[in-house]
RNA sequence: GCCGGGAUGGCGGAAUUGGUAGACGCAGCGGACUCAAAAUCCGCCGCCGCGAGGUGUGGGGGUUCGAGUCCCCCUCCCGGCACCA
């Protein structure tokens, strides 16, 4: 008879186990390496979805891995509990923001807890807390002592649903991240954090991030966006009512110097002052000016678009020939970037030649390639050229020859002609010469150009942390003194909608200036939710030794024991803003001594969406009806292929979509809570590790989640009939059949040891499955002394497995007497003894096709094999009328013949 | 358009350095047990072919005794982006 497999009390019985007697508290320990693993903490919105459990699980499966291989491993979990969806919510229910945030908390951390990780529960956090966000106040401050925080009044990005100031980092399109609304332009006052100060830090120290994706630091180097060039002005007389705009220069930045000489017009955006100016007597330009405001800044359709310009009539001087050049409109230069102004050389760019072509402006070529350069391909077929020092020597590259006029445009570097004294000069050379003689004039310089923008952290919301400052008549902004820190936010306010209730508190807007005494009123601007997020991974690793989180320092020396993050797990989403904020965090509390390291996560694992089947049908009215998978059957043909799919309630077909992310609106979502339920949460893990690698999409798979489970039953039904047995030690000596099942379960155990430090963990569950299949052979079989290989195959097996199924695994490991707590276990290793083989099956290959097999002694030589394989029966008729040239021999693997 | 990453059975996915392609699971098919069903267990399962055999990792070429893996060209898919001067 079959035991029931009660997953409900062994993984709630495990729990309390583990609550009692705290065996996840991570107190330093200089006699184990540390190991910090840390996932990216989660919103409190609600309740977890599928993303977090997979998040969190990966998370657990390396940090259990590690603990039970030797390391002192700290697991913590808090909360980003600032943000505005707890406004949202408030709006909707009435309900506080802070009450709603903290009855999310408890509700997920209990479905956290349910899911048996192995998570330090003392170093809980949240960012909304006053202990907590003190330290964001206080940082703020001594920034503000040392100018990296600053204010200023700038345009800003207006989100007109949140009501809010965006970051530029936040506006994607043109619209808001989160809304998705058109961002409008504001004239606001708010803070800025000087990030582009640490700008080539954060791009240098990338290099120190080898645990890194590649991609994400490639994205996160094209955000910086470094660019070298020179900065220089071409003058002009242009007045405007007589003043002369913006003294007589229009400057330009260009990463292409060397081609000054080329230049045959500048091209402006739409918001230049010359262009508005010039749009004044002209409605044409006006118009047109108009039109590239509206133009659509979707990358898609950009990148297609049809490069237009306008003459403003206007001329300006070049500065180093003195000739005039006509400046156009162009709908390619924008005013954000650089001067909002460029330098055009049809001849040496891409956009410029398209346009100078398309409007009939001349091109003057002034670059031509230099020796050992070779034009590549034909046309607009343009490679970038060879990394500098490397001469362009090319592979195969034939003695130079003239190039007398290469296909125009030519954008890569080479020699300069047409171009008086800069004749025969390469692109450095030029380019420093080309920058002297503007600084000589005073019209220009080199000049290191970024992308990356100062970070603002001002948001005119309620649910955020206060910034710390006091607005004084008298003295102006007056910072919070320290030892009125924290500066606390209500918790009672129910925001309605009309923008943030902190401006009708009077209670926390009246206070008195440190400075003066006088009444003065508070800010009652928030900061960015990203400040909360940039540090929450030090705090966790704070001392929490006398009774909790320290109120007296931000971090402290224990921080530095567990920093850096050894294993930070998280979605991609985040590649760029949270990571580079953290990354930008760090450095300053470095360089105020705070901490001591230059980057907080060694290594970073960033996993893939979790995708579920979208099912639809087009609704009477045109529009698109979704359907949850529950509400669908497949239909398959004979082959089991699926060819279609149909609502259950009408028998009647539906569209199948194909995969995407789960979400409300497409009715794809799985919710995790249901998955507990039904399953358990060993289910929910080893489904989630199985399914998919950790970096790639996960799909969901309701039959996958279904065979999940059978093999937990089976492993639990197996740990039950063995703990009927009485336990047997390992003979000595084992039979052929025996020792061939063990070698089975050591290599499965070698390939899985190899894929837990690769972070493969679908094969490690796999290998487990494979296990189980082979000690279940060993006591199907039944020969004398298989229980001793069974109970140590279990033993590597439950081990294993217990990193990924916590509960069953610990519960069967006390079961079976192998110990109290499978915690405490020794990491399974491989034993070589059991791996070797004495005979060997090596395939036989004629001419790199499959033909036979044979087996042979391990100690069988080369020789020996080779003639023992020409004279194999199953191969003789592949060797007729045919001569043996030569025989290879892999060894432990195959013999390939070569006839001809 | 540029930069990354991909493409392997009906499906999810395996295959350390080039060495038996398809591990493990799902779905499917057949069988056992059952009055029956569920559950469970056993077997089959890339494609073509009765079979011998042929063929097969997006397509085409190449290197090699041997290519999913290396090189060249092409197609498609997914992510990211900056018309960045």
């Amino acid at each position: 008879m079959q035991q029931q497999y009660p997953f409900r009390e062994i993984e709630q019985s495990t729990q309390q186990q583990w609550d009692k007697s705290n065996a996840f508290r991570a107190e330093p320990d200089q006699s184990k390496p540390k190991y910090y693993c840390l996932s990216m903490f989660p919103y409190p919105s609600g309740k977890l979805h599928m993303g977090h459990v997979r998040n969190y699980t990966i998370g657990d499966v390396l940090s259990r891995y590690h603990r039970m291989k030797g390391f002192n491993v700290l697991q913590p979990m808090g909360w980003d509990a600032f943000g505005l969806p707890a406004e949202n919510a408030a709006i909707q229910n009435k309900v506080p923001p802070a009450q709603w945030t903290y009855d999310n908390i408890a509700y997920m951390k209990k479905q956290l807890k349910s899911l048996g990780f192995a998570i330090d529960w003392s170093r809980e956090l949240a960012t909304c807390q006053p202990e907590y966000y003190k330290w964001n106040q206080w940082l703020f401050l001594r920034m503000l002592e040392k100018g990296i925080a600053y204010k200023k009044t700038q345009v800003v990005n207006w989100d007109p649903v949140d009501q809010t100031v965006l970051a530029n980092e936040q506006v994607i399109d043109g619209r808001g991240w989160r809304t998705g609304a058109l961002v409008e332009k504001r004239e606001i006052p708010g803070y800025y954090l000087n990030i582009t100060g640490h700008a080539q830090q954060l791009l240098d120290d990338l290099d120190k991030l080898p645990g890194w994706p590649e991609r994400v630091k490639t994205m996160q180097a094209n955000w910086i966006g470094k660019s070298v060039g020179v900065r220089f002005a071409f003058t002009h007389d242009i007045r405007d009512n007589g003043q002369l705009i913006d003294d007589g220069k229009l400057w330009v930045f260009t990463t292409r110097a060397d081609t000054i000489m080329g230049v045959t017009f500048c091209a402006v955006a739409a918001e230049h002052p010359l262009a508005t100016l010039a749009a004044r007597s002209n409605p044409e330009l006006a118009a047109f000016i108009d039109k590239c405001k509206q133009g659509s800044v979707m990358e898609a359709d950009i990148a297609t678009m049809e490069k237009e310009g306008m003459d403003t009539g206007l001329t300006v001087t070049h500065p180093l020939t003195g000739e005039q050049v006509p400046v156009w409109v162009g709908n390619y230069v924008l005013m954000s970037y650089g001067e909002g102004a460029v330098m055009a050389v049809p001849a040496h760019d891409e956009r410029d030649f398209e346009f100078a072509k398309k409007y009939g402006v001349p091109i003057k070529a002034v670059i031509q390639p230099g020796e050992g350069e070779r034009e590549k391909g034909e046309g607009k077929n343009h490679t970038p050229s060879p990394p500098a020092g490397g001469e362009g020597r090319g592979e195969g590259a034939s003695p130079f020859t003239l190039h007398p006029s290469p296909a125009l445009p030519f954008v890569e570097h080479g020699v300069c002609v047409n171009s008086d004294k800069y004749d025969g000069l390469n692109y450095e050379a030029a380019v420093d010469a080309i920058a002297a003689d503007l600084k000589a004039k005073s019209l220009g310089d080199k000049q290191v150009n970024w992308r990356l923008r100062d970070w603002g952290i001002s948001r005119q919301r309620y649910w955020g942390c206060p910034i710390p400052i006091i607005h004084c008549d008298n003295c102006g902004d007056v910072p919070v003194p320290d030892d009125q820190l924290p500066v606390k936010l209500p918790e009672d306010c129910v925001p309605d909608g009309s923008g943030n209730p902190l401006n009708k508190r009077e209670d926390f807007i009246n206070c008195t200036c440190p400075k003066c005494g006088k009444p003065a009123k508070r800010e009652t601007d928030t900061m960015d939710t990203f400040v909360d997020s940039s540090w929450y991974y030090a705090r966790y690793a704070t001392s929490t030794a006398a009774s909790g989180f320290s109120d007296k320092a931000m971090v402290d020396a224990e921080t530095n024991h567990w920093m850096p993050v050894d294993q930070y797990i998280g979605g991609i989403e985040h590649a760029i803003l949270h990571l580079l904020y953290s990354r930008f965090w760090s450095k300053v509390m470095r360089d105020m001594g705070l901490v001591n390291y230059d980057e907080p996560f060694a290594n970073l694992l960033t996993q893939g969406m979790v995708l579920n089947h979208i099912f639809s049908r087009r609704t009477d009215k045109g529009g698109i009806e979704y359907f949850a998978p529950e509400e669908v059957e497949l239909v398959h043909d004979e082959h089991g292929k699926v060819t279609g799919a149909k609502l259950l309630a009408d028998n009647q077909p539906v569209d199948f979509q194909g995969m995407g992310t789960m979400s409300k609106s497409k009715r794809n979502g799985v919710d995790p809570q249901a998955l507990i339920d039904q399953y358990g949460a060993d289910t929910a893990r080893f489904f989630m590790m199985f399914a998919a690698p950790p970096e790639q999409t996960l799909e969901w798979s309701d039959s996958g989640v279904e065979g999940s489970h059978r093999f937990l039953k089976r492993v639990w039904n197996f740990g039950h009939a063995l703990s009927t047995e009485a336990p047997t030690e390992l003979p000595a000596k084992l039979n052929g059949s025996l020792a061939s099942a063990r070698r089975e379960i050591h290599s499965t155990l070698k390939q899985a040891n190899y894929d837990l430090d690769r972070q493969q963990f679908n094969t490690v569950a796999s290998a487990a499955m494979k296990m189980l299949n082979a000690v279940e052979k060993v006591q199907k079989d039944a020969e004398a002394d298989w229980l001793g290989v069974a109970r140590e195959g279990f033993s590597i097996l439950l081990r294993m497995l217990s990193p990924i199924a916590p509960h069953i695994t610990q519960t069967l490991w006390k079961k079976l007497g192998y110990g109290d707590d499978i915690l405490q276990a020794t990491w399974p290793q491989p034993e070589e003894s059991a791996l070797v083989q004495d005979e060997i099956e090596l395939v036989i290959q004629v001419n790199g096709k499959l033909r036979g097999s044979m087996t042979v002694a391990r100690t069988a030589d080369k020789s020996a094999i080779e003639s023992m394989a020409v004279a194999h029966p199953s191969i003789q008729k592949y060797l007729e009328g045919v001569s043996v040239r030569k025989v290879i021999v892999v060894p432990n693997k195959l013999v390939n013949i070569v006839v001809g």
